[in-house]
DNA sequence: GACTGATCGTCAGTCTAACTGATGATCAGC
DNA sequence: GCTGATCATCAGTTAGACTGACGATCAGTC
């Protein structure tokens, strides 16, 4: 799994960010299992703990995540009691994704346990580098406007 | 496919990786599909280019490449005719893997592009942000001590 | 008020990437 | 010559994400 590096890809881009977040997500996956999600799930808590109620596709356009896709990722954190699914009353095609007073609970905790294993993830970069580095990452990802 | 952000993940290390990786490959598709192959294949040809001949397996962990996944990988690059397989005269278990001329011509053209689409990908960071970037990613995709 | 086209959540099926476990061939050490 | 390990391969499984279709619902038009 954990390649030994060689120098002919030691400066290609795709190889780092791919290696980069593979290592990010072994990082986090033990400390996210206490509470009996993944990083995927966690994204999903977080979106829809912000302001206002959203709907499963609002949800999922803002995750990055097909539709489709969603709706597997919806069944499985309600059959654990982590968010609520109802009808909207303005329009009856959508359904309101809320969390249940658990998933709040549980996105507390996963929450912290994933800001605490990014703080060591970056600590090798030093807090000065560690800041440019997301904000790279944001022009990057395209959630900053250069 | 391409999310609206929303704050609460904009911040958010795992996403900003994902997104930015995506963002990379969906960048480097097209370019590359000039010369028939996938980022992943290109890789498979940077590494065989390096220094001594390979065998499958050795190519397969500089990339982090699963030993049987290499095989269907080879396969394919073998069928395309830009890589053989030969048998190893010292030990006969193993296949050493080289690229064929077309093969060296594939990697320099396609190589040439995927650094040309490296460095519009960058560009927005500009030049001193976009050195500094790499390095911070080289320590943390664990290719550099620190 | 009924009709048309679009949207939302769902489902079935497909596709890809990656892994596990087993196999045959080969090697190194005794 | 045996034994245990290693290499490439293959079959089967798993996980993730997509396509296309469906029923239900909405908005706009006549």
């Amino acid at each position: 799994m954990t390649a030994e590096p060689s120098d002919a890809l030691a400066t290609r881009l795709g190889y780092l960010l791919k290696h980069a977040q593979q290592r990010l997500v072994l990082a986090a996956a033990p400390a996210l299992a206490k509470y009996g999600i993944d990083g995927r799930e966690l994204a999903v808590l977080t979106v829809l703990a912000a302001d206002y109620p959203l709907s499963q596709q609002e949800a999922g356009e803002r995750l990055g995540v097909d539709r489709t896709t969603m709706v597997a990722l919806l069944d499985d954190l309600e059959a654990k009691g982590l968010v609520e699914r109802h009808r909207s009353i303005e329009d009856r095609r959508k359904n309101i994704v809320q969390l249940t007073d658990a998933g709040k609970r549980c996105l507390d905790g996963a929450g912290r346990a994933r800001d605490e294993v990014e703080r060591e993830y970056l600590a090798p970069l030093g807090d000065k580098l560690g800041q440019q580095f997301i904000r790279a990452l944001q022009v990057l990802a395209g959630v900053r406007p250069d």
